[in-house]
DNA sequence: ATACGATGGG
DNA sequence: CCCATCGTAT
């Protein structure tokens, strides 16, 4: 048996929306120590990966891990269906092996919520996670770059990224004309620095990439997962899109640069 | 090299999005002391005669005059992505005779925005403008006036004005019923006169004329620019409704009565 | 059915 | 001035 349970429902929710859009089938890998999820978004473009532990829950209990296959979409109907401030639960029985439940008691138990869903065998192509050494770690507030990415998206197909120490450049190219905005640090005070303010946390050398933006946009939902988004850029590798949960826990998006 | 700067950007944001619903391209004629855009609807209905002088700007500068055709719906672009108080700049270089360059700058100076807008060449029919004498000229808050062209536009789809210099009429009539609003002139101290008072400020004689409701409810899109709008009426003549800008400058709309 | 943009309310 | 909801468009 597997169980672990939320107080507050809508913190799975906003990870769900997050990722629905973008994959349509995967596998929540539960363990002794964290439920994590790992996938391909449905072009085989942008790469997922989902770390909650078990810490981020109310309770957390794994007898023997359990990989549970599932549509998204099927998680999201029955989310949907769970107020805000409900308790949430995951329960997996080994007895039941196709099926995951997913149980929301409102806070005053007068409504008690079951969701049975069935799981699905997917393949287990254990994707690599690319990670290497970052030339650009940026960090800004996450509805500061989702208001980037929506200007810019009014301009251009896709976003060019450059960053260096003193400043960070995003900026794009259409039709009607281009867009370009640029954060400057070199004048800020640390401890002053305000939520809107670009972050450049670490630069060994210069970089400039650029991104679809129809990905990126998608990418965006995440931001009411953290107030901060971590960009991390490595010339000509995918570009790491980071949106911490908890402590120990995160969001993470990877997407290939333009050619 | 033409270039003009406003402290404040929402003051250019909020008269594009008083005209841009009504127009999809245009020319700013950029001269010495002002910059003005003349044009007809896309219907070829209304009229918008826009004049804000150098005296609205923070700096205003004017090499050579330049007539810059662009689309609306871009400059609209360009100026969401601006926040209320960033510093705009609109700078024009002969060197490169078709773009534009909008530029904001946020008041903390971290965060740098420019826009580049192809410009367009637009047929130059010099447009008519229609001013006669007036036989009755209103003036009204715009928030009153907006809130009339709402609550009558649930009811008909012209709205036909009736003033005489004791008062004046607001009414419409549809399949659901007809509405009326009544402004009474007559025992107003002039001293306290509220913002919500109409006030005929001059009538030659009385006039009653009848106008599109879907024209008149675009037009009040331009309520942010005054808090006053005047209307100026003549029998079978077209009104126009005039909000100024600073001293010297006003947006005016120009609307055939119905037949 | 879903996702985005626009509008109206707090 | 920002958020949430509604309506439109894909």
């Amino acid at each position: 048996m597997f169980e672990a349970q939320l107080k507050k429902a809508f913190v799975f929710k906003n990870i769900i929306e997050a990722i629905k859009d973008l994959v349509e089938e995967a596998s929540f890998d539960c363990e002794e120590t964290a439920i994590s999820l790992r996938a391909m978004d449905s072009s085989n473009i942008a790469l997922v990966f989902l770390v909650m532990p078990m810490e981020m829950f109310d309770r957390y209990h794994c007898d023997v891990p359990a990989t549970l296959g599932i549509s998204l979409a099927n998680v999201y109907k029955s989310l949907k269906c769970a107020k805000t401030d409900d308790v949430f639960n995951l329960r997996f029985r080994e007895q039941n092996p196709d099926e995951v439940h997913f149980i929301f008691e409102d806070p005053d138990k007068c409504k008690l919520q079951e969701s049975t869903l069935k799981l699905i065998d997917l393949s287990k192509d254990s994707l690599g996670i690319p990670d290497t050494q970052p030339d650009v770690v940026l960090e800004i507030a996450s509805a500061e770059f989702g208001k980037t990415c929506r200007d810019i998206s009014q301009f251009a197909n896709s976003m060019n990224i450059t960053a260096c120490k003193e400043s960070v450049v995003f900026s794009g190219e259409g039709d009607s004309g281009k867009h370009s905005i640029t954060y400057k640090n070199d004048n800020i005070d640390v401890n002053e620095t305000n939520w809107r303010t670009v972050v450049t946390v670490e630069c060994t050398k210069p970089v400039s990439s650029s991104f679809s933006m129809k990905y990126l946009l998608k990418f965006t939902k995440a931001d009411n997962i953290n107030d901060r988004v971590r960009l991390t850029l490595s010339e000509n590798k995918p570009v790491r899109i980071e949106y911490r949960i908890h402590d120990a826990g995160f969001l993470r998006y990877y997407l290939a640069p333009n050619v």
